[in-house]
DNA sequence: TTCCGACAGTGGGGTCGCAAT
DNA sequence: ATTGCGACCCCACTATCGGAA
């Protein structure tokens, strides 16, 4: 099958926003082709690559070469050069991987390096990921689309269940079962702003979990093989030996386990989120940054023990076997209760002992892999500050011709001006976008054709945020975490809005 | 007919490792 | 030694579609 052939469908699925429409182009390519480039044309179109990643960027496709005019680059062909640019990462010197590149795209026709370029850069922007592409699989191969998503909760990656889907049908996908050593998409939370609102979600009692700010891990463990994978499944059992030695001294020799590590101090407090994700992310002289910053393992679910899968039970059965097959010291710390006042104060005191906030679970459900289950509720404290507009990027996608992106600061007593302390897209309604985008023209300053428009300092908005962080960044040296607009506060002079001394109060 | 779950999109800050400068 | 880039940790929120209620 030819390249081309996938950016016509592409540009296809792109241009209208129903996803039945969406669904239908994708199964009609897929149905179209080769059994052995099924896996490759299933993976461009959700978004990825065999490879995963090849150390290309958006800043290496800057300046392509001039696009041919006939198009005759098959998957097979664009695969292989693939693999070529990926060996020369690492190894190899940006040049050869930049010459490998130009010769690629040399050899492509004008759209067939537009669907490139978005590809390599991880912005397909079609409107259509692994969820839709589920659908378009089960529909070109005729299995139902629960069977897709069951083999993928338990493979992981979608080309390769589609290509045995296409394949093989039903049969092929029931031979995807749970296998140690190989990760499972994570069980992700929903969330709501109160204990209260996350128990009235659920029904009869409940299990409310620490959260804790660090990183999420999924062990494996058979005989005496322990791997650890991350959120998306990437593989770090190299670098969280402590995690290794605490799953292999388990009596278990058979197991799947899901849980956080963190860096807590020596009086039991968590170090601050930075610290934690350095240390994890370290993958030279362990030994030296395990001594300075050793990380402890909290498990809160067990998907198999001791030969058995149990993905399917209910939470409480889960955790009966977790508790069984491990000593208390490595479970997080949960309640179980079906009264809201203790849940309240269950969750002040994990927050009390500096904790990130709580889980709260469902005692029902099954582990629902990789979706983001309605079974876990998270909850965490919400602060605000009135902060000052000091400018706004333009935007892109649904939101260009439209000022999105706010640059925030606080005011500084002493100067009597702003220092800036993040920017935030986030909690905009179309509407919202509309109204700035108008009010901040008409206090602009200077240019509004650039990257960013700089507007009088008059407007304040009020922002929610999870924390503030030391920055490099920024000048004041702290940022906030997680920003998000609350509402604009019309009501509220300039000279009124918070301060940078009071930001830096709330970082501890 | 209305409601709501799942999905995609729009981007945020920080750190590490590597290659080029 | 410093800088730029890619990768990958953490993540919130809104709009939309279409099946469920």
């Amino acid at each position: 099958m030819l390249l081309i052939d996938l950016a016509r469908t592409s540009a296809a699925v792109a241009a209208g926003s129903a996803r039945l429409a969406k669904i239908a182009h994708l199964a009609e390519l897929l149905g179209r082709v080769e059994p052995d480039e099924a896996e490759i044309a299933i993976a461009y179109l959700s978004g990825e690559l065999p490879q995963r990643y090849i150390g290309v960027g958006w800043k290496s496709l800057q300046d392509p070469p001039e696009p041919r005019l006939a198009a005759t680059a098959t998957l097979r062909q664009v695969d292989g050069f693939l693999d070529r640019i990926k060996a020369q990462s690492g190894t190899g010197s940006q040049a050869a991987r930049r010459s490998l590149l130009n010769e690629l795209f040399g050899a492509l026709t004008r759209p067939e390096q537009v669907f490139l370029t978005r590809l390599l850069s991880g912005e397909l922007r079609q409107g259509a990921l692994d969820g839709v592409m589920v659908e378009a699989v089960a529909k070109a191969a005729e299995v139902p689309a629960t069977e897709v998503r069951r083999a993928l909760t338990l493979r992981g990656w979608l080309p390769a269940v589609g290509a045995a889907a296409l394949g093989g049908g039903v049969e092929a996908l029931r031979a995807f079962h749970l296998e140690v050593g190989r990760p499972v998409s994570p069980m992700l939370a929903q969330s709501a702003t109160s204990i209260a609102a996350a128990m009235g979600k659920l029904t009869g009692p409940v299990a409310i979990e620490w959260k804790l700010d660090g990183v999420r891990v999924q062990a494996h463990r058979t005989g005496d093989q322990v791997s650890v994978f991350t959120r998306t499944l990437d593989d770090i059992t190299a670098q969280v030996p402590e995690l290794v030695e605490a799953v292999s001294a388990l009596p278990s020799g058979d197991l799947v386990l899901d849980g956080e590590v963190i860096a807590l101090r020596s009086n039991g407090r968590p170090e601050p989120f930075q610290v934690t994700s350095g240390r994890v992310s370290s993958r030279t002289d362990v030994a030296r940054v395990r001594e300075k910053t050793p990380l402890s393992i909290f498990f809160f679910d067990a998907l198999r023990v001791d030969g058995e899968d149990l993905l399917d039970l209910p939470g409480e059965a889960r955790h009966a076997a977790l508790t069984t097959a491990l000593p208390p010291e490595l479970v997080t710390p949960r309640l179980v209760t079906d009264d809201a006042a203790e849940g309240e104060a269950f969750f002040k005191e994990t927050i009390r002992s500096g904790h990130e906030g709580v889980v709260v679970k469902s005692l029902q459900t099954p582990y629902a892999a990789g979706r983001r289950g309605a079974g876990w509720i998270k909850v965490k404290p919400r602060h605000t500050l009135d902060l000052v507009v000091l400018a706004a990027e333009w935007g892109h996608g649904r939101r260009e011709g439209k000022l999105s992106n706010l640059h925030l600061g606080a005011r500084d007593p002493e100067s009597g001006g702003f220092v800036m302390l993040g920017k935030t897209f986030k909690g905009l309604t179309d509407e919202l976008l509309a109204w700035q985008t108008e009010r901040f023209l008409a206090l602009a300053e200077g240019p509004t054709d650039g990257w960013a428009v700089t507007v009088r300092p008059e407007l304040v908005v009020e922002v929610a945020f999870d924390g503030v962080q030391q920055s490099s960044r920024y000048p004041g040296g702290v940022a906030l975490r997680f920003a998000r607009v609350i509402r604009y506060r019309s009501d509220k002079p300039v000279d009124q809005a918070d301060t940078i001394e009071t930001v830096r109060s709330l970082m501890l």
